[in-house]
DNA sequence: TCTCTATTTAGAGAATCTTCTAAATACCAT
DNA sequence: ATGGTATTTAGAAGATTCTCTAAATAGAGA
């Protein structure tokens, strides 16, 4: 979607590190809690941030949701900063 | 500094265009700030915050202000950015 | 079906952010 | 010095964000 969800949902720190802990793999949203001292109810909001960012997709396992990282879109990012590093004249 | 202050910086769609208009070259304040429907206290606003994350440097000219895209925090950014998507285990 | 576990949703409070108006500062030119 | 232009600072209002507790949902297994 537009760059103002994505920008958001990596401009806070807590969903940063979310981030970085589902580089080495999927986790469960339980998992994921497991590493920060917040209740369950404020990581489901965290992750319903970056989900609806497209920054992870989660699939369901028995009673449990895994959550994985969705690099399609940190590359989107990417493409901006670079862009905007760069392109001294790209879009007229 | 810290990606925290970086990524808050992007997250703004007024600093975002602030700084797309400064891919482009050096523009004071108010150049700037013609380029918005916002008062220039506001403009100001936003240019703080970009200073303070180090995206934009500022050199006074006269009784102008100049401000001028630093991409070199834009780079450490993608460098974060390459680092997720990339490095499937790069900090133990 | 009943109960237990995993997760989300709802609602509220505190903190932070964005914007404005009004006033202050800084600097140039007369 | 005085006046004018460019920009910032201060203070306040409204919106958004983050976090919590409590309750709801979904599914597994006995």
């Amino acid at each position: 979607m537009g760059f103002a969800e994505t920008f958001k949902a990596l401009s806070d720190p807590v969903r940063r590190d979310i981030l970085t802990l589902l580089k080495k793999g999927t986790l469960s949203a339980g998992e994921i809690g497991g590493h920060f001292d917040m209740t369950g109810a404020t990581i489901s909001y965290h992750l319903s941030i970056l989900k609806k960012a497209d920054l992870v997709f989660e699939n369901k396992q028995k009673n449990f949701i895994y959550y994985e990282l969705n690099t399609s879109v940190v590359e989107e990012v990417m493409l901006w900063l670079a862009d905007l590093k760069g392109g001294n004249d790209h879009e007229s």
